[in-house]
DNA sequence: TCTATTGTTTACCTCAAGGTGAAGTGTTGT
DNA sequence: ACAACACTTCACCTTGAGGTAAACAATAGA
């Protein structure tokens, strides 16, 4: 239940992720990719209640993925590409180091090969 | 509560950003990219049951992002790279898509600019 | 063989996520 | 003025995520 933790909760990629977690939300960036739009429209494709929907533009929104202005009567929805940048860049980092460490392990392998082949052909 | 939906519910990708939305789950991550490891040791820097840790090493396995293998007694991790590029690569083509749209966008403002900036010259 | 180590299972708790319907608020267009 | 529109708020429900404690395997090492 989180009462103790080493570290803060809620980082900043906590949020971000989390509201990539969901398939509609997920739908929503992309449709956002082609430029802003408002509540009603990005909701059209979704067979959900209009509050419901609202609930995934202000996660998306409380984590910074995007941005919204009311002009009249009209919530207005744009994508902010920083955050999702971050996201994109912590994944970046993951995977070089993976990568870096399957490499040098591939490495290991081949020089132990090498000694076994060594041996082999001492035989 | 997803009693009718347009997308299957639980795609691949709900997953592997549900697992990386818990900053233990992401130290995990951080902690094999370095190489494969134990669940204790994986577990040690972590104020936590271990039942409550295994859950976060079974939510890794059962999204892809972790491979997992049990020797005697000691359950062996190793990060699994492919679900994390997928991850990555959805959001590459995200900031693609917006980045595009969004330097159309200031190509436009520019252009409209210009004219206004004519208009000016012509008064 | 006995004991410590390393998980694993079981039963349970709490809270937040994602959804609903119904009623309310503020703008816009006629 | 007033009807239609585009949210917004409210009260509520169900499920799953993340955590606990305690008891139960199964293997490794002395």
């Amino acid at each position: 239940m989180m009462t103790s933790r080493t570290w803060p909760t809620a980082e900043p990629l906590d949020g971000v992720f989390l509201a990539l977690s969901d398939p509609t939300r997920r739908a929503v960036i992309g449709r956002l990719g082609q430029g802003g739009a408002s509540v009603s429209e990005l909701a059209q494709p979704f067979e959900m209640s209009l509050p419901a929907f609202m609930k995934h533009v202000r996660v998306l929104e409380s984590c910074g993925v995007v941005r919204t202005e009311k002009r009249g009567r009209v919530r207005v929805c744009v994508l902010e590409g920083q955050a999702i940048s971050q996201a994109e860049s912590w994944l970046a980092q993951q995977r070089a180091a993976w990568q870096a460490q399957a490499d040098r392990l591939v490495t290991y392998v081949e020089d132990e090969q090498e000694g076994v082949e060594g041996d082999r052909r001492r035989q």
